[in-house]
Order: structure tokens, then sequence, then C-alpha cells
DNA sequence: AAGGCTGCCATGTTCTTCTA
DNA sequence: TAGAAGAACATGGCAGCCTT
């Protein structure tokens, strides 16, 4: 069955006349006849009662226009859906970031975006790394807000700033009291971390490294915040990004004079597919605001 | 005379086979 | 393996026939 037999059959089945449907459709009568004739045949059954001259619908014919409007009215909705998505002004921005990121630098690019472009509808993801690059390879993000990728080359990223990290220690640890530690001070602390395979846990293990310090991990966990409340609970300290949830009466944040103490932050889309209008011109924003 | 159907033909598309 | 050639099929137009 052929689209066109069903734009004919309905054009036929509206004026209930071969002559002047094939002149509406800008095709010659026998050639509408037999494009009738070829789905009746299809079909198995004819859907209109010839008398003499006149083509009349019958009841197969009655079901068969409810379905083909249908069908057709769907198709026409459908192709308005894809040119809104084509558009970058009525189009759909799907955009993941970490939960770090949430309550600073989220709303300044959404308000930013938005008060350019008000139409652009963007769907809101919130995860950890390694769960967002999946969203991204399954197609359920355009792009993320994340750390440097490494291993996956399908996956492209360029950097937009660094993010501090800061030692986070409890407010009545002596520590506290600094404006500013190195990192080998935290030598004898009971460290609380990320689980190994986050990043944040990488970036740790890393500097720890970096000053010959074996880190004494007492907590791991999977979410910034939670790890900020075992800091409040004075079950030890934490090498984390800035988050304005945390409880700032219950745990201070120590600048870490050396080693240096960032973690890129940048965007993050698949390389191989395809990026709408909107995807595209929200890109351009972030690159154009944000690129350090 | 008007309108629908059928035979024949032209054209375009798709699939298969052949060849370099 | 890629491109060319031919076969098969689908679609649509013209002319003519049949029915009303």
């Amino acid at each position: 069955m052929e689209w066109q037999q069903i734009e004919y059959f309905q054009k036929v089945a509206q004026l209930q006349h071969m002559t002047k449907a094939a002149e509406a459709l800008a095709i010659s009568q026998p050639a509408l006849s037999r494009s009738i004739a070829r789905l009746e045949e299809e079909l198995g059954v004819s859907l209109f009662e010839r008398q003499g001259r006149s083509i009349i619908l019958n009841q197969y014919g009655k079901l068969f226009l409810k379905h083909a409007d249908r069908i057709l009215k769907e198709v026409e909705i459908t192709k308005k859906e894809i040119q809104s998505l084509l558009d970058p002004e009525y189009g759909v921005v799907s955009l993941g970031f970490l939960h770090t990121l949430g309550v600073s630098i989220i709303p300044d690019i959404l308000s930013g975006f938005q008060g350019l472009h008000p139409n652009t509808k963007i769907k809101l993801y919130q995860n950890n790394n390694i769960s967002l690059l999946k969203q991204l390879e399954s197609g359920e993000i355009d792009l993320c807000l994340v750390h440097h990728p490494l291993g996956d080359p399908h996956i492209e990223w360029e950097k937009l700033w660094d993010e501090e990290l800061f030692l986070m220690v409890p407010i009545n640890h002596p520590l506290a009291a600094k404006e500013s530690v190195t990192l080998d001070e935290i030598r004898n602390e009971p460290i609380i971390s990320m689980k190994p395979g986050y990043e944040l846990r990488k970036i740790a293990d890393k500097l720890c490294r970096k000053v010959n310090i074996t880190p004494n991990i007492t907590f791991e966990g999977e979410e910034v915040t939670t790890l900020a409340g075992l800091v409040a609970s004075g079950l030890g300290v934490a090498l984390l990004p800035d988050q304005k949830d945390i409880d700032e009466e219950k745990v201070k944040k120590v600048h870490v004079k050396w080693p240096s103490c960032k973690r890129q932050i940048g965007l993050a889309w698949y390389s191989e597919r395809y990026l709408s209008p909107a995807v595209r011109r929200f890109m351009k924003f972030i690159f154009t605001r944000y690129r350090s």
C-alpha cells in the first residue's frame, strides 16, 4: 500500500466523483481509477459502490476513510512537530549536568539563554559524570556539562572553565581557622571521599599521590551533599567543589594553595549524532559566554 | 454528452546478472 | 567489489469503449 493511494482514496471519498478528484489531485482520471482499484485489490474489498456513473462510499470505504483521515492528520501533525524541532526558535535542547553545577551555573545559563530565545525549550537532566555520559551515548540528552570523558572516541568535549576543589572541614576542626592550607596537612586526617570510579575520587587520589600521602578513607559516598553532611557530622574532611546547599554553619571550606586543586568542566556531545539547529545555537551560546 | 473502465504504451524505479 | 546492462514491475497518460 502506497502513501499516495491513501491520499488519492481520501480525495475520491470526499468528492465521491472520480473525474473531479483526479482534477483536484492533478492526475488523469484513468490513473486515479487504477490507483483506487489497486488499493481495493490489496484490501480485498471494494471501497465504493459503483452505480452507473456514480461512485458512493460503502461501509468498508467509510471505515477506511475514518482511518485514512486519522493517518493523514497524524502525519501532518508529525511534520509540524519535526519542523518545530528543526526551527531554532522553537526547538528542544536536552541538557545534562553534574549535581554540583545545579545551584551554581545552571540558573545563570538558563536565564541567559532563555532571555535571548524564550521559545526554545530546555529539558534538564541532573546526574553524575558516568551516568550523564551514558545518557549522552544513548541519545537521551543532546549535551552535557561534565568532566573530561576520557576514553570514548565518539564523545567530543570542549573545556569551559576550571572548578576549584576546597578542603571541607568540620567548623570546629583546627584547620577551619585557616584561610588556606597545603594538601599534605590532611596526612593524618580521616578522609571522606567519593566511591571508586567517580571522577572526583580519581582527582582526589591523584592529588594525594602528588603530595605523597596515603589517604585514610573512612567513608565513601556518591553525592557531594552527602559527603558534606558527613563532614558536618565531624566524621572527617573531604576535597569537594563548592555547593550552595552545604551547611556553612557546620562546614568550613578552606582554599588549598598547593597543589592546585581544580577540575575541568566542559561541554560534551556525541560526535556522530545529528544536532538540531536549536542545540547548535545553544552550544554557540555556551561557548561564547563561558569558554575561558 | 458525461463519466468510469480498459487496452496499450511510455517512463521511471528496483532488482538481478554480468563484466572489468 | 563497483558499475553497467537488462529484466521485471509500478505508475500514469492517451485513446477508445461502455453505460447512463
